[in-house]
RNA sequence: GCGGGAAUAGUGUAGUGGUUAUCACAGGGGCUUCCCAAGCCCUUAACCCGGGUUCGAAUCCCGGUUUCCGCACCA
């Protein structure tokens, strides 16, 4: 429920996802599955127009891709430190059945050597003596919790990936090769990670699979200057001291609030096409990690956030992994994945849950008229749907007329929509309620002149008299000038 | 995982042991209107799953699942 003062803005954002179809729990006829969501239509289409728009920011600085496999060998997962540190150490209170890291037992009770294997913690703990912090119970059986999905392959263990990261690394030397040598390179990848997540929460905020989006930044020596962030937006940046600073990222440079250019350009990047689709940037900020929670991978991190009920979400990461993952794989493989002979290439990984992202964007979207009636401020970029076509009404030839201007408009714009039923305004908030920019409606003027009129989703304001021609003039519906007359209201600007 | 609420058409809900399972919105068809969810008529559509108690269970009990709120977890 919540406090009675606050407005829940997660529960309005699932009720219309399942009942227009962005997303929907999965399984759900047999009784669902916590931790799992599947997307709908819309969302399906969302979901792909918002990966282009990351693809298209990385591919303008020059980013290759790639598409690498979920499943992945074990060892390949200890060379980069997961298969160690995604497997936690617990221990259940037999008595009270409250349940800790055993890490966290252990340090509270003044010990400092964590155990490395589960045989060790048993010992560490018969001999400890420690107790619940709750009910003073003698703590006893220790037990491993694994936070990855482990899969059999014959004799071999493998596992669903954690990050999508790993498949760039040990890739490195062929996608090196295939960049002729030269760095900076930039390899991004679109994909699904696994965790096995204790208790997922919030429909499609904490899952057991989520969709990623991430860059791997292979930069040419230390120096952190090889992009230079060049933005003046003014961004919340909330440092590892709690700190909060108003400022561009090249004066966080400066000030040395921010690690390097480098670093910063990646975070202006993803700050940018949080912007592109549609997150107001009332509800962004950046978070920088402290030491104590930094991944095992990681000299330094900044997440970005959005403000969802008043309280901050990850949505994307920033993470400096420097040598890290390349140092451990040349020392597992035995390959090289140097450069230029002995030269180790330093990472930055933008790294971006587009799960979370897309939620934010819908919420961030959500509007109301003053009728009550609720609209998607989507930009008309990223709207699933762009334009309906809709005749007045059904008599007189007008459907028909509505029927031979629809298919001429899928030429050019394949994702429209098509609605004859029940009166036009009805079918205006219809449109309204997907987010859809644009309506055209076709009237008794279109079968006299040739004209229609377009409908504008934020403002409600209408165009008369557009030549049918004029809107199937550019392959682009969103750089027609039949637009221009909306001015600054336009949504695809 | 633990504790506490909850689970009924697509969505939101009513229903304290016997109902033809309520209502609204949404959806489909028709009439009417003809530029912003209007009106009228018709219509589709639901008791989370499995056991138990009972002559009889949506309703009571047990187990499971899902979900919400706290706690813990979130590399």
């Amino acid at each position: 429920m919540g406090s009675v003062n606050r407005v829940d803005e997660l529960e309005p954002m699932i009720e219309l996802s399942k009942r227009r179809g962005f997303f929907w729990p999965s399984f759900s006829i047999y009784g669902g599955f916590s931790g799992l969501n599947d997307y709908g239509p819309l969302g399906t289409i969302l979901k792909s127009r918002i990966y282009l728009e990351w693809k298209n920011s990385f591919a303008r600085i020059g980013a290759i891709e790639i598409d690498s496999t979920d499943l992945t060998p074990e060892a390949v997962l200890k060379a980069s430190g997961h298969a160690d540190k995604f497997i936690d150490m617990a221990i259940t209170c037999s008595k009270c059945k409250s349940r800790y890291k055993l890490e966290n037992i252990i340090e509270s009770n003044g010990g400092s050597k964590i155990p490395e294997s589960i045989e060790e913690a048993r010992a560490t703990v018969s001999n400890g003596n420690f107790k619940c912090p709750k009910c003073g119970n003698l703590l006893a059986d220790p037990y491993e919790f694994h936070l990855m999905f482990e899969i059999r392959s014959g004799n071999e263990t493998m596992y669903l990936r954690p990050e999508t990261a790993q498949g760039i690394f040990v890739n490195f030397k062929l996608l090196l090769n295939y960049n002729r040598g030269k760095l900076p390179m930039i390899v991004i990848q679109q994909g699904k990670g696994y965790r096995n997540e204790i208790s997922p929460r919030q429909g499609v905020i904490r899952q057991k699979e989520f969709n990623m989006g991430e860059a791997e930044v292979f930069l040419d020596g230390q120096d952190g200057n090889s992009f230079i962030p060049g933005g003046d937006d003014i961004i919340l940046l909330h440092d590892m001291n709690s700190q909060d600073h108003r400022m561009d990222l090249s004066s966080a440079v400066q000030s040395r609030i921010v690690g390097s250019n480098d670093h910063a350009f990646f975070m202006e990047i993803v700050y940018r096409l949080a912007l592109k689709v549609g997150v107001d940037p009332e509800r962004l900020r950046f978070r920088q990690h402290r030491k104590d929670e930094l991944a095992h991978y990681s000299r330094e991190c900044w997440d970005l956030e959005v403000k969802i009920n008043d309280t901050w979400l990850e949505v994307a990461g920033i993470a400096d992994r420097g040598t890290y993952d390349l140092s451990r794989h040349i020392k597992e493989s035995g390959e090289n994945l140097y450069y230029e002979g002995q030269k180790i290439a330093n990472v930055i990984e933008p790294s971006i849950g587009m799960d979370r992202m897309i939620a934010a964007s819908i919420i961030s979207n959500m509007k109301k008229r003053e009728n009550g009636y609720s609209y998607l401020t989507f930009p008309a970029d990223i709207a699933p749907y762009r334009v309906a076509v809709l005749p007045l009404q059904k008599k007189d030839g007008l459907l028909e007329k509505a029927r031979d201007i629809f298919s001429k408009i899928q030429e050019i714009e394949p994702y429209s929509v098509f609605d004859e039923s029940g009166a036009i305004g009805r079918r205006y908030a219809r449109q309204d309620e997907i987010g859809t920019p644009y309506c055209i409606t076709i009237d008794y003027e279109t079968l006299e002149r040739d004209v229609v009129t377009i409908r504008e989703r934020n403002s409600t304001l209408q165009i008369r008299d557009v030549k049918v021609e004029t809107l199937l003039e550019f392959p682009l519906f969103l750089k027609n000038p039949a637009l221009k007359k909306f001015g600054s209201e336009q949504p695809g600007q």
